[in-house]
DNA sequence: AATGAATGAGCCTTCATTCAT
DNA sequence: CATGAATGAAGGCTCATTCAT
């Protein structure tokens, strides 16, 4: 990718983060970009691709470092905690995203079919992770809950999200996605089973 | 509250949950609340006026009948229960506010602080109402975590709001809610605490 | 005229006197005015309808007093200087006028015929008188000026508009019409022609 | 200056002169000026700012060339002459302007005081050069008034407006305005002085 | 007769998009 | 390839006017 598309890129993730959709003028896009207004729309369709193009490009990096995780890590318990680790890191370190993959989810699945759906497949990927984790875990005779292990997938990344969105609330320090993994995996762990590691 | 605010209100509501903020013009809000332009400037000062209110009045909603809970439930367990319920059948019966309400949560706080302010104020109690009943949860015993009663109560809210999100990831039937606090609960739960009722 | 009429007019001229005509609103008229907006258009066509009968009742009250001068008053020198007063009294009085007549006057006159022509009538009237002086002054072979009498008539008026709207630069006392006429008279004044009074 | 901001100012300068304020639209100017919306806001802040820079633009011009007989010409007789003539060449040149530059100056001075400041500054100016001439021959002992010399460059002034205001009744030819000013002459010249040239 | 809630045409303004340089 | 001046469609908002009460 050619460095003005990523200065773009850059440019777009941080506004659009900090604004509404249509707060966020291409002008502003591209004085922080330092870039010609043309030049935009040779690397980008129009203003709404740019805005999904910030969040797929954000995305595939989430999904790729904890696919990376799935591969590596065999124990159910270990997986979900770096499975919170990671998600947690990621967005500390991109915090702009954040706010921007989510706010805009249930919106986007109404009017634009094509691009929700490639934002669902990765998202899917994600959510496949954890269940993966929770079902072995479940197999295992470890894990138990009404829910189906996607749900509780779900649930587990629910509960990161509300970290995230709420730091200050969480108890000081980097340990407080360790506490919410346990909260999590008590919740599903059967009763007598020997907690792992 | 004039028979037209309340028509444009509603109007307003369902149109800003189809659609994002920019997308959503002041003709369809009058079309759709057979109301001419100028009566929607009799009631609001201007579009994000309308917009906030829409979010207000059904925050003021659901924060009045999850009080209510705290009110005459006493039982911790019990209390969790319910406030669950209560969030979920009232977001059943409004689906158009739960995209709204979080969805631009954020945003707002970074540009307009007095309407933020507000929120904040609502949202506090809800998150109070939870908050209160692990704590006494945990004053009696039977509770117990690395997190405070208000962070666990948020992580509680967010699965709460997870599973409203992901309706179709639950199990089938209304008992959604109960598994998901079983699987909160058991997560704060003192090994070897009776389990109430 | 009703009252009601009346105390719009009132109201109406002091604000037309205040802002450009477009910055009015019959809002602003009708609180002042403490009417309700329906009143308004029971005794004024319509908002310009409103506008030039404020400008017409102002001009109908000058014509009636300088046409008053014409009658009681035989010498020239002495017309003038009354009418001058005339003139001075009554936009002293009635301050918020004096902005108004005159400044809309090209414009209307492009537009709207009808109106104009009223108009035209009135203030015709007016230059009269001082034409009239002075043409008396120049049939006694006191007066002269390469230009006729309604032409002098017109810089006569012009000299008192000026002196009224910029009373600041005027000597201070209520003498300087006196001065200005004084200015006016010596200048189409014949040499040796003996002075008046 | 750009050739499109020249444009629209000079579209703009002819409409504004030929209806009020609120009569004339944006889109007239633009269809005139032979432009896009979008390019006005480029040139010019608002509506508001247009119309300002319109008149400002005039008067600038008059300004200038007024200026430039004080400075060559010593004579007051001449001087006065001039400016006359000065004034009435540019106003015929440029009538359009004429209708606004005073139309609207009450107005303004009562609700843009920054911009009534600037329309003041360039004002005073040409009030400055017929003062001048008017102290000069005072001093010299060929002019006398009870009036200052300001107060008597203010009539003098008025007394030009109203000529222009109403070509019509003054005498055919170009020559009217010498008859103006001849008029005004005689009104503060000392008798017995010696007439300038 | 008087009111003021309701209306909607119309206008200013913004901003995504284009295209000549 | 890059630029940014120019464009004009689109939408928020105002306010003169109407009309049911």
């Amino acid at each position: 990718m050619s460095d003005k598309a990523a200065d773009i890129l850059k440019a777009a993730e941080k506004l659009f983060a900090a604004g509404r959709y249509h707060e966020v003028t291409l002008d502003e896009i591209c004085k922080n970009a330092r870039v010609g207004k043309g030049t935009v729309y040779r690397y980008f369709h129009d203003k709404e691709d740019l805005f999904w193009r910030v969040i797929m490009s954000g995305l595939n990096e989430l999904v790729e470092s904890v696919q990376q995780v799935a591969e590596r890590e065999e124990d159910p318990a270990q997986g979900l905690r770096q499975v919170a680790c990671c998600m947690v890191d990621f967005f500390s370190q991109r915090a702009a995203l954040f706010g921007l993959m989510g706010s805009e989810r249930l919106r986007a699945s109404t009017r634009k079919k094509k691009i929700w759906k490639q934002w669902h497949q990765k998202d899917k990927k994600i959510k496949a992770v954890a269940a993966g984790f929770i079902a072995k875990g479940m197999e295992e005779g470890r894990y138990a809950s009404s829910l189906s292990p996607a749900g509780a997938a779900l649930l587990f990344r629910g509960m990161i999200r509300t970290g995230l969105r709420n730091r200050r609330d969480m108890p000081r320090g980097n340990d407080w996605p360790l506490a919410l993994v346990e909260l999590f995996e008590k919740g599903i762990l059967v009763r007598n089973a020997s907690k792992s590691k």
